[in-house]
DNA sequence: TATGAATGAGGTTTCATTCAT
DNA sequence: GATGAATGAAACCTCATTCAT
């Protein structure tokens, strides 16, 4: 019965699909309202105005998102350098591609760094800067001691750049293959690719010819 | 004689700049023609209103980025794959972090994809798709034949993937680091690092080990 | 046990000070029912609206003041007409300067008779012509039988003009002098004051040189 | 032809009538606009808003009342203490019961004491301090040396107090008289009662018998 | 060619009041 | 007796656009 939600809920809801569909400024306290069902004063009501309310989406998508698909959701026992660039890319591909409830932090993410508004750096120090640390952590032993600080974030910022590319060029992708969804398969096979070519990087940054 | 600038050559200085800065939706047309020192109605008079001025921004900052940082502008004779990939990393990234009127392309794109509102298709036809053909027309013979159009792709992703990450993190860096400028030296050590990667990745997709 | 007083007799004395302090239209029901600790529904609920609420503050604030304060209350016995003109002074005094509860008809009368809205005639009935009336009885007699009843208004306001001044030019004595409070030998003072200057002005009245 | 203003003129004239009429708060940008016949963003459009507008018309119901009123208006060649005093009463009189433009500083003056919002201080320090001490000048000589500066204060407080009385019972005299105008004879009238009334006053406070 | 006064649609927010519980 | 979620009217303000000059 999922017309039992709260007001609250239920506008929450709302702001959440059209914040991820318009952005901040492009979306009116009014149309989530009446997609929610109540009253064009509810969202002052329950959450103190539009900007409140943006930031409880933030929250709430955030913590689904990481919840439903963390970063070594996928990692084997024992697991190779490749298993977790392997698994780091399933994640963040995950949360581009899900259609559900999950996928909206990304979208969220995406007009919330075009035009940053506020919680941007709180994002950044809670969701982003931990997980690209994690990574870290993965690759620095494998690369061998001596490499600078610097290069490890070149190299960080290369994988990385390779999974959120999905996310920054999703508009594109919509307009020249319409907005067909991916199947599981091709997300895996992308993860896969992505966690090869990455191995392959780090050799040779690793070993310089 | 520079200040002797038509007063629609100023306009669209000026609305170029503060498009780039805060974006369509953000930007009104009274600052815009306020910062061209014209008429309220300038706008309106000279471009018919505030979508065409958006449009004619596009078309010139684009210009402009693509005649300042060519593809292949640092392409030697006969030049080797990493080369190839050099070249295209040095160029994206110079349209990313040039500050001055060549760098305003990158920050147009990353707004307008987040909330694409008009002639994004036109942008994706006329300047991104070429670009990405051409590279891939120096990877292709590289990885050999039997490669399927599919991986070709998802290596050209790869790739542009770690150019534009820059551009698309660059809210989080500005926020990290403060808005200092990068130098030029910095620039080619990171397209350097990314042919080097990518030309690692690459060569781990041509021989699966 | 003061800690037992209804909800009813909270919200009167919230409103008391908060419709004293903001008048009727800058003070909310809401903040009114906060301060009380009582519902939002409270006011409407226990008084039947804003306006029902304002009325009963009206009433009560009037009785405690009058009672606390009555004009006559400084009179010794067989009182002279500076006496008369003391006492009376030293009453209004009173309830403009008290910090306490007797002082919050003088706001009130000042804010209700800057946008009269309701029952500001029943006031007027009740409350002051009464007093006015009381001191009128005590300077006819004083002024001799041929004075005209213009005159005799014409005197009493310019007493009463003089006390008065004290409650209507509060604003700008707070803001000039800052909020400190006055002593009860400052206001005994201005009584005195008014008294005296006030004889003499009648004597001026009835001798004319 | 009085249509021929422009619509920031009559913004104006609308403006101080229905803030004299009804105060800050009760009035709405939407009447002024409607009652000076322009559109509902023409306040914004000319003036920023409706405080800036507030500020417009104090300023100028300030500066019509001054000046057709001054202080010193009445004064005769060799003026006597009883000349000032007149002279003084009558100004404040005539601004209090001028039906025309002239009569609408002592409306909104009245207001803004009753919910001082802005720029009260502003108006005590261009408009009312330096009346009060133009009076103390009169004063003080007459009175002789050793008067205290507190003693002065007084005696000006009980003078402007009998003077101000009548801006601030107008809403009781409305009730009980009706709104029947005043006339220049009835206002000289009591101007000399307050004159004289004074007069006796300040001497008994000079010579305390 | 260019202006700037003026417009109207639309946005967010406040607040007294209502109603089912 | 009392609650608090919910409402709708109305307020102020912004802004792209228009039109007479």
């Amino acid at each position: 019965m999922p017309e039992k939600q709260t007001t609250k809920e239920r506008l929450r809801q709302a702001a959440c699909d059209i914040f991820a569909a318009k952005g901040y400024h492009d979306a009116t306290v009014a149309e989530i309202c009446e997609a929610a069902g109540a009253n064009i004063a509810a969202v002052n009501y329950h959450f103190g105005g539009k900007e409140p309310l943006y930031d409880e989406v933030w929250r709430h998508a955030f913590a689904v998102a990481t919840k439903a698909h963390p970063i070594d959701g996928a990692l084997p026992e024992n697991p190779s350098l490749e298993d977790h660039l392997h698994s780091f890319a399933l994640a963040i591909l995950h949360r581009i591609f899900s259609a559900d409830e999950t996928g909206r932090f990304a979208k969220l993410l995406y007009r919330e760094m075009a035009s940053p508004t506020l919680a941007l750096d709180r994002i950044a120090a809670e969701a982003l800067l931990p997980q690209t640390r994690f990574l870290g952590e993965a690759i620095r032993p494998w690369l061998g001691k001596p490499i600078k600080k610097q290069e490890l974030q070149l190299c960080l910022n290369s994988i990385i750049g390779q999974c959120v590319f999905y996310n920054f060029s999703r508009p594109l992708r919509e307009r020249v293959m319409g907005k067909k969804s991916i199947s599981e398969k091709e997300i895996d096979r992308i993860a896969r690719h992505i966690a090869r070519f990455s191995l392959g990087g780090l050799s040779a940054i690793k070993e310089p010819t």
